[in-house]
DNA sequence: GTGGCCCTGTGA
DNA sequence: TCACAGGGCCAC
């Protein structure tokens, strides 16, 4: 579910309330949500204070005092958020955190994911920097040059899109992102990267901050699940102009939109706007 | 590289 | 009833 723009959104609306709390009491209602026994997991967490919130790729990060990091991969529908007064834990709530604030009160934290593939973790970053998904991940895409970018896709196979999508060559991206910037930057998803122009390569790289940017101001995008660490919708999604939009006129020339399947995922392009 | 798989819900 | 969904991993 949530790319680099919706982690990013939820890393900035939890940080308000989280910073400078400390986890109180842990409750694991199903232990798919863990990547570690829920022993060792409640264990670490317990009395521990929140020092920052943040992210790295799709991965969100909490840093506690002591040197642990929170990490929690939302991967489709996970979703880590301060659950309003009325809001009660369901069938798909798998963990319930009481945090306690410096004032002394106390306030709960949910992590729901209704498809169960999230997972989080807690650990030094020794461990961290063990586990593979972590220690491989590419470049942030907002912190990195069009040189940088250009080195990374001169030597790899396979089509662009699948590229783009390979965490290990930039870190957060997903389906919506690369297909709206590969829009944005009128390059064919099925295109080889290695015979993409500098020059094309940089409007790529131009595009890809754009659109992450813009999906940032908008706080994210809400197809179905994703909601921000308040419980609240983002608003990027009305601003797609291929993602979802198949068969659709192209916002630039009208074309119908195309759709295709590449790296096994649901890929919408322009075949006019949009050049191998 | 591609396809299947993890899992549940939703909409056609 | 079936296809499909913001992801990532593993076996062909």
């Amino acid at each position: 579910m949530p790319e680099l723009p919706e982690v990013e959104t939820i890393a900035r609306t939890l940080a308000g309330d989280l910073e400078g709390a400390v986890f109180e009491n842990i409750e694991v209602r199903h232990i798919c949500a863990l990547e570690q026994p829920p022993e060792g997991f409640a264990k670490r967490l317990r009395g521990r204070r929140i020092l920052s919130v943040g992210r790295r790729g799709k991965l969100l990060l909490l840093l506690l005092d002591g040197g642990y990091l929170f990490a929690c991969h939302l991967r489709m529908t996970g979703r880590l958020y301060v659950p309003q007064p009325d809001d009660t834990p369901d069938n798909h709530t798998h963990l319930v955190f009481t945090l306690r604030r410096p004032d002394g009160r106390t306030f709960p934290l949910f992590y729901r994911d209704v498809r169960k593939f999230g997972a989080c973790r807690v650990h030094t970053p020794e461990e961290l920097a063990c586990w593979p998904f972590y220690a491989t991940l590419g470049p942030e895409p907002l912190a990195m040059s069009a040189a940088d970018l250009a080195a990374r896709l001169a030597n790899k196979r396979g089509r662009i899109k699948a590229v783009l999508l390979d965490q290990k060559v930039v870190a957060g991206l997903g389906n919506i992102y690369v297909d709206e910037a590969l829009f944005r930057a009128g390059i064919r998803p099925d295109a080889i990267p290695a015979s993409l122009s500098r020059k094309r390569v940089a409007r790529l790289h131009n595009a890809i901050q754009e659109v992450l940017q813009e999906a940032i101001a908008g706080c994210g995008s809400s197809i179905r699940d994703y909601v921000d660490g308040r419980g609240n919708a983002g608003s990027f999604q009305n601003s797609f102009r291929v993602y979802g939009r198949a068969g659709q006129p192209c916002t630039v020339c009208n074309t119908p939109l195309v759709k295709a399947t590449i790296a096994g995922r649901t890929t919408v392009y322009c075949p006019h706007c949009q050049q191998k």
